[in-house]
Order: structure tokens, then C-alpha cells, then sequence
DNA sequence: CGTGCGCTTGAGACGCGTCAACGTGCGTGG
DNA sequence: CCACGCACGTTGACGCGTCTCAAGCGCACG
């Protein structure tokens, strides 16, 4: 995922209605997808390594990713990527442009992935008409500084620290409370995830390997297994050694 | 300000109308004080000190900050304190909390203070009849994931640079886009620096020393004046070694 | 005029970033 | 089907920035 090399484009776009939709009622889009709104949203399939929009574009639209995982991440001003997120199915991509003319963030595919479009003309009537959906929005919103509020935390942690509570996260959101030891597939690379806590590529992958030789992991490239809950929960409460630098 | 010790209290709390208030129109107050929720503010006023909300109390309204200044923190799992920002007036306070029923950080009085409290069912009947008090609203919570992401950036900065844009924002929004070089008051101490920025308060300490050696700044305890406003803002841009930790 | 808290300054330790080299899986083309 | 290339991951050596610990200083308070 170079700085500019592959343009932002979405392929496959088609119309949608969310009526059978197996995300069900509790996705935002359904919540859309009635009143004046109904009707407007669209789904799109995107590759790895797919733009889904890109920071200073126009943003006109909120997306509700239904498979497949996002990374969302800024430029930073030395020409860095701070990665924001990794965003996976049921999440909303685009809340942090709601209130702006153009994308604060980019978005990129980090696995084949589809969104359903909710563009802003539709999400404007519906506000207007629904006080649920209103609801639905500003709880996004309110999750979404709750998290970054824990993420400003995360960054005064050790590196063990960061990389278990990302482990515990990541596990959590994917398998549901219950993570038990089955392995699954991490779909962001060693430099994302090194980007998205505030580490280097060699430190995350020196942490994995402790990790593993300590029992508490099983890690083969993108394949994952916790194998000690536990042990990963203490280590994100209390850091292994102590705070920081020294 | 200890953890535990100052109970929340609020003083001299009072009926409010916006109607002659200095701070005019632009305020969210104003918007707010119209329609069936009109004469439902009230005012209060805060020693330094004094607690505005804690985490975990019940949370069923909104503040707008009318004067002194605030720090807005949460107690982390380990027992110390994670800044979130400093809150000066025409900030609001509580934004975080909107969508939860408990408040999700504290806000502690860091000098006199005065604020605006907007309650919850006001606010909730104004957003179902004023699409400008709702957008208002939303452009608030937008501004705070923002200032959140950038938040994020700093963290992965030396401690000149973020030292740097502290001072720099700060001075920005005390004394509106033109900072020059008029002395001003830093109202939080520099243990309340270190733990909004990441850094330990003997860190501030010398980064504040040798900023004033090189003539950028002068400062004398609270009193602080910026000498040389483009040499903070190109150790803001670039760092001034290199990125972090080596 | 004491007394305490916040600020400053110094010395030493250490985690993590940088640089560098090597291993490994995967896709491409011969 | 194998050889090759390339991107990603791993491992090691080393230096630097910042944290910790500790002492001294000075303003503001009673």
C-alpha cells in the first residue's frame, strides 16, 4: 500500500436494498435504508490494496463495511503513515469526515472487501425523519472518540502492552467476547500494526516472538492462536517490566 | 488536584438566559437557550480545584466553559492520570460523555472558572426541532475526533516537537491566529504538560529550559511568552534530530 | 519567617528506534 | 516444474532519547 501509486477506485458498484440483508436490523445501513432515504445505498467490492477514499478527496458518503478489513490511516506531515484503525465488518468507515467537505482519513482495503455506500443527501433525510437513526450516528460518534481516548492511552504503554491489548482487541472483535484458543488470520501486516501502535516493524515482530517463546502465543505469519488468555491480560494491565523508557 | 480527596462540587449555581451574554451568538448556549428549551441553563461558578463531573458519575448534561480553564483527564487502569486536553472558554465539556449514561472522564477547575450548563433533556428536545442545534452538536463531536487523531500524531513525536505544538495551540487559541510575542499564563502545571503530552514532568522541565536557551521562549514559572514564533513552529514541523527513541 | 509544593537540574539506566543482514513464502516466467 | 525475484518477516548490534531516582532551589502560602 504505497503513498500514491494505485488511484482510488471502486469496482462492481450496484444498487442495494438492505431488506434480507444478513447483518440483519442492527446495521446502520437498514436504519438508513427506510423513509425518504430508502433505496440509496449501494455495494461495492473492493481488492487488497483498493482505495476506498483517500485523505482531501470530497466527501460525500459513510460506508458500512460488510466483509472483508479496512485500514484507516492519515499522512502524517515528515511523510509518515499513522495508521487510525483497522476496520472490519459491521464497523462504519468515514465517521470522522461526517462533519467536513472532505476525507480527513484515507481508507484501504487490506483484504477483499465489500462496503454498502450511505451517501450524504440520503443520511441527511434520514436524520432529519429518525430520531433512531440520529441515535445510531451520534453513538458512532461517541464510540469513535472513545476509542481514539483509549488509543491516546495505549500510546504511553510499553511495547508488550501495546501489542497484547491490540491481540486482545483484535481477538474480541472478530470471535466475539469469547476468544478462545483458535487460531485466526490477522490481515494487516507486521509494518500496519508497528504503525498503528507507535512501534517499529522489528520491535512488533521482537514482541510476537517473545510472545511465543513465553507460551502465551502461537504465531506463523498471518496465522494467529492465543494460547494464554490470561497471561495476555495481565501483561495488558500491568506491562511486563514498567512504564516506559527506562 | 488528587485523586480523591476534593468531592465534586459545583458553587453559586444560578438560572441563566444567553440573551446579552458576552459570548454572543456563536455559542452553543445560544442555540440552545430558543425554543421549548429555552431557560433551562444554568450557571456555575468553580474554585481551582474543583471538580466539575468525575468519571463514573451519572452523566445528564453538557457544559459550555465561559471562563478560567479546565483539564479534562482519565484515571487509567494503573492508577495514573491521562490528560485528554485542556478546556478553555467557549470549549464545551462533556461532549465525550453525550451518548452514555455515566460520564467517561473527569474535568477538574485548573484556575477560577465559570460554565454554562446545558441539561440533557434540553438538549434533547432542541435536537428534535432545530437542524442547526443538531449540526452544531455533531460539528462539535467531529472536531473532537480530530483533535483526537492529531492528538495521536504527537504522541509518536520527540519531546521538543510536542512541547512545540502545545505551545503553539495553546497560545493559538488563547490569543486567537495572531500570537505575538505578548506574555501569557499557562494556567496547568508542568505535571498536567507531561501528562497530557506523554512526557515526565522533569522532561517539560527541560525541554522548557532549553527552548528559552535558545531564545525561542522566555518563561518564569505560569508566565510564558513566545520570542520566536517560527523557530517553535519549524521545530513543530520537522522535529529537530529525528523522529523518536534514537 | 518557616514550610511545603512545584520546578529545576544532574546522573545513570534502559527500552526502543535505526541500521543491517539473513530467512522465508509466494508469484512470475523460463 | 524449478529458478528466480521480491516483499515481508526475523534476528542481531548499537546508539539515543527519555524515564527514574535523587537532590537542590524558589516562590507562595500560612
Amino acid at each position: 500500500m504505497p503513498a500514491v501509486p494505485t488511484p482510488t477506485r471502486r469496482r462492481r458498484t450496484e444498487p442495494l436494498r438492505c431488506t434480507g440483508c444478513e447483518r440483519g436490523v442492527d446495521c446502520l445501513g437498514a436504519a438508513l435504508d427506510e423513509g425518504s432515504a430508502a433505496g440509496r445505498m449501494s455495494r461495492t467490492g473492493l481488492e487488497r490494496g483498493d482505495h476506498l477514499y483517500r485523505m482531501g478527496e470530497p466527501s460525500d458518503s459513510l460506508y458500512v463495511v460488510s466483509g472483508g478489513a479496512f485500514k484507516s490511516y492519515v499522512v502524517t506531515p515528515d511523510g509518515g503513515e499513522q495508521v487510525l484503525g483497522f476496520v472490519l465488518p459491521g464497523d462504519v468507515l468515514g465517521i470522522d469526515s461526517l462533519t467536513h467537505p472532505h476525507f480527513q482519513s484515507s481508507a484501504v482495503a487490506i483484504a477483499p472487501a465489500r462496503v454498502c455506500r450511505m451517501p450524504a443527501e440520503a443520511i441527511r433525510l434520514r436524520i432529519g425523519e429518525s430520531p433512531d437513526f440520529r441515535e445510531r450516528l451520534t453513538a458512532r460518534m461517541g464510540r469513535e472518540i472513545q476509542r481514539l481516548q483509549r488509543l491516546l492511552h495505549l500510546g504511553r504503554c510499553t511495547a508488550e502492552q501495546r501489542v497484547a491489548v491490540f491481540l486482545l482487541n483484535q481477538s474480541a472483535q472478530t470471535e466475539g467476547v469469547g476468544f478462545a484458543g483458535r487460531a485466526q488470520r490477522l490481515p494487516m501486516s507486521r509494518r500496519d500494526i508497528g504503525q498503528f501502535l507507535g512501534l517499529a516493524t522489528e520491535t512488533v515482530s521482537r514482541v510476537f516472538t517473545r510472545l511465543q517463546d513465553s507460551g502465551a502465543l502461537r504465531c506463523r505469519r498471518t496465522s494467529i492462536e492465543i494460547r494464554n488468555v490470561e497471561r495476555l491480560m495481565e501483561i495488558a494491565r500491568v506491562g511486563l517490566p514498567l512504564r516506559r523508557g527506562g
